[in-house]
RNA sequence: GGUCCAGUAGUGUAGCGGUUAACAUGUCGGUCUGUCACACCGAAGAUCGCGAGUUCAAAUCUCGUCUGGACCGCCA
């Protein structure tokens, strides 16, 4: 028989109607003289009662949780309702019970608040996958994906697909590798983005190419970190960086609009990278809070504390952020736990001040004179109870360590509404950053677009060089990034100098994209965004796994299919691998 | 590669040298005509992840190992 409703759709409006409904038992309640079963399926939950006088009574006691069931009733209202169900109203009264198919006890609970362990989840993922807030969380994905692609047709874009089987690249993630048959001892490489050919198609004349890409990094993982995740990946030719961050922007608030009915009037807010690091310690900094960095370094070098003048001398930096009611939320303990936190990121120490009826006490105060006190106090907002955080050291540990914590404190003190979504705009990256072994590595990749006025930094200074480069950032996730791309023979050749990439390795690595800017290639640039971190952001979410039907744990296992797996011998000969242990 | 946490009935937890291995839920049986976390009564269900060691005695302590998780490194 043809379904006639979901089992989410049914109102007081059907009473008296016939219907057939399919789904899965999800709880069934036997009261003895009368019988309820609360019938699940993606939609949504109805229920069906069973009256003793009934024919079908004593099948329907047969039935048992995850048993697939169609039924066919009528729809009455409920002599008692449920408010909490939005067919509370009503039950459907079953005349016709066919059951489509049994279900052994199954390992793991069905239900939203079951709080079963990851690994039974994952082994049972299809079970998983069953729960309500999982099947939202795909309805959103796909919501996402429908809005995304919904935009950017009718901004003319075109979907185009790139190669998975493709060429391993020297700089960046590790390469999932994939061995070829045809030509032994050779292997294709899985892209970690299809970077190079979206290029390509701008060359090949598309001017707008997006494509919701499958990438694949053989990194280890982390909560918010799959082995294989997907990009919207966007690519334009003859726009600028502002125009460009003008389309994603227009882009996020039709998301946002269509899949959580939230406009956005205003332009996302833009800073730049020195910014974002001098007030945030991040480069992607959540702006839902305040909780600044502020530098004392002025003020600390004044003092006879050994630890920041030494440290000072040495070229490092003094900073602090303040945490409003700090006194009363961190005890000595809870500071300890906090010190512990940030040594997590070199930070050898975390020093502090209470500030308590208008004056600074513990810690560190005995360090400073009255007056360097009253200094101190007009650097910041203070108000009764606060907490200073201090850290000091080289200005890239003072950063991490300082922006970690803020954003560690703000999680602990739920400082943050998963409904306010902060949008921001992280501008003038660097185009190098300068590593312990005094290499030149790029901050955003090889063919990012040095700024006009920065080019000729790219001989002398390289490290001082801007680049066209733009991140969009939401509660401390990197959303996504993107740049305008080199398309100048002359500037990618000098770029690949200053990352000391020999000639033999352009050419051997990178030579068909050289090539390529030979024959009329266009000014181009673009962006990826994380899809799955968007999706993670909506659904509020810190946990990867919740936005990916089958995803990996934390060694890149499956554990419902038990990939990866190993080869038999014949596969492997005719790979021509031999396995060495 | 490193640090930390966890592994005990189907599921989630408690127990932390001697227990009949406890509790909840689920399962099975019974009572029950308005439940929706139904209620009540009863029952079954566990080589305490695996391997060694210490001990008169190990779920409990030690070492190793495996699995999962969080984080650091890593992720242009």
């Amino acid at each position: 028989m043809k379904r006639t409703h979901t089992n989410n759709e049914l109102r007081l409006t059907n009473t008296k109607e016939t219907v057939v409904l399919k789904g899965w038992v999800a709880k069934k309640r036997d009261l003895g003289g009368l019988l309820f079963i609360d019938l699940r399926d993606r939609t949504g939950i109805t229920q069906l009662a069973f009256n003793p006088s009934s024919t079908l009574y004593e099948k329907a006691l047969t039935l048992k949780n995850e048993y697939v069931i169609e039924v066919t009733g009528t729809v009455i209202e409920r002599q008692s309702k449920n408010d909490k169900l939005p067919t509370g109203d009503i039950e459907v009264t079953v005349t016709k019970l066919t059951i489509l198919n049994t279900s052994k006890q199954p390992p793991i609970y069905i239900k939203d608040d079951a709080d079963t362990l990851e690994d039974t989840r994952l082994k049972y993922r299809y079970l998983d996958l069953r729960r309500p807030t999982l099947q939202q969380n795909f309805q959103v994905r796909h919501q996402t994906a429908q809005a995304v692609r919904e935009f950017l047709n009718n901004e003319s874009f075109l979907e185009i697909e790139t190669p998975i089987l493709t060429k391993s690249t020297p700089e960046g993630a590790r390469d999932y590798v994939v061995p070829s048959r045809v030509n032994k001892g050779a292997f294709y490489a899985l892209p970690q983005s299809p970077q190079i050919f979206k290029q390509l198609l701008m060359v090949g004349g598309f001017e707008k190419y997006y494509q919701i890409a499958k990438c694949f990094r053989d990194e280890d993982l982390r909560s918010d970190r799959q082995p294989e995740f997907t990009q919207i990946d966007i690519e334009t030719s003859f726009l600028n960086q502002a125009e460009i961050m003008d389309i994603t922007e227009r882009m996020m608030k039709h998301v946002m609009k269509k899949v959580k009915n939230l406009e956005f009037k205003d332009d996302f807010p833009i800073i730049t990278y020195k910014e974002a690091m001098n007030k945030y310690g991040t480069d992607k900094p959540d702006t839902r809070f305040d909780m600044q960095l502020v530098s004392l370094t002025d003020i600390a070098a004044k003092t006879d504390f050994k630890v920041f003048t030494s440290n000072i001398d040495n070229g490092g930096i003094v900073k602090a952020i303040n945490v409003k009611n700090g006194a009363n939320l961190y005890s000595r303990k809870g500071i300890d736990k906090l010190t512990k936190f940030a040594k997590k990121f070199d930070a050898k120490g975390l020093a502090f001040l209470r500030y308590q009826n208008n004056a600074f006490n513990g810690g560190i105060t005995k360090f400073f004179t009255d007056e360097q006190l009253t200094e101190l106090e007009s650097k910041f907002d203070l108000t009764d109870n606060d907490l200073l955080l201090v850290v000091s050291d080289t200005e890239k540990v003072v950063h991490q360590t300082l922006g970690q914590l803020r954003a560690h404190i703000a999680k602990e003190q739920n400082l943050t509404s998963d409904e306010d979504y902060d949008f921001l705009w992280v501008v003038d990256w660097p185009m190098f950053e300068q590593r312990e072994d005094k290499k030149y590595y790029s901050l955003h990749h090889p063919f990012t677009m040095v700024k006009d006025e920065d080019l000729e930094l790219l001989d002398k200074d390289p490290e001082k060089a801007l680049a066209y480069a733009y991140d969009l950032v939401v509660q401390g996730y990197e959303l996504g990034g993107g740049s305008i791309r080199i398309h100048n023979k002359e500037v990618q050749n000098k770029v690949f100098d200053v990352l000391g990439v020999s000639k033999a390795d352009q050419r051997e690595k990178f030579g068909f994209l050289l090539d390529a800017l030979n024959y009329g290639t266009p000014p181009h640039g673009g962006i990826a965004l994380g899809f799955d971190r968007l999706i993670m952001v909506l659904v509020h979410t810190t946990n990867i796994k919740d936005v990916v039907a089958f995803p990996k744990t934390a060694s890149g296992q499956c554990l419902l299919t038990k990939a990866p797996g190993p080869l038999s011998d014949e596969q492997l000969s005719d790979l021509g691998i031999k396995i060495s242990k």
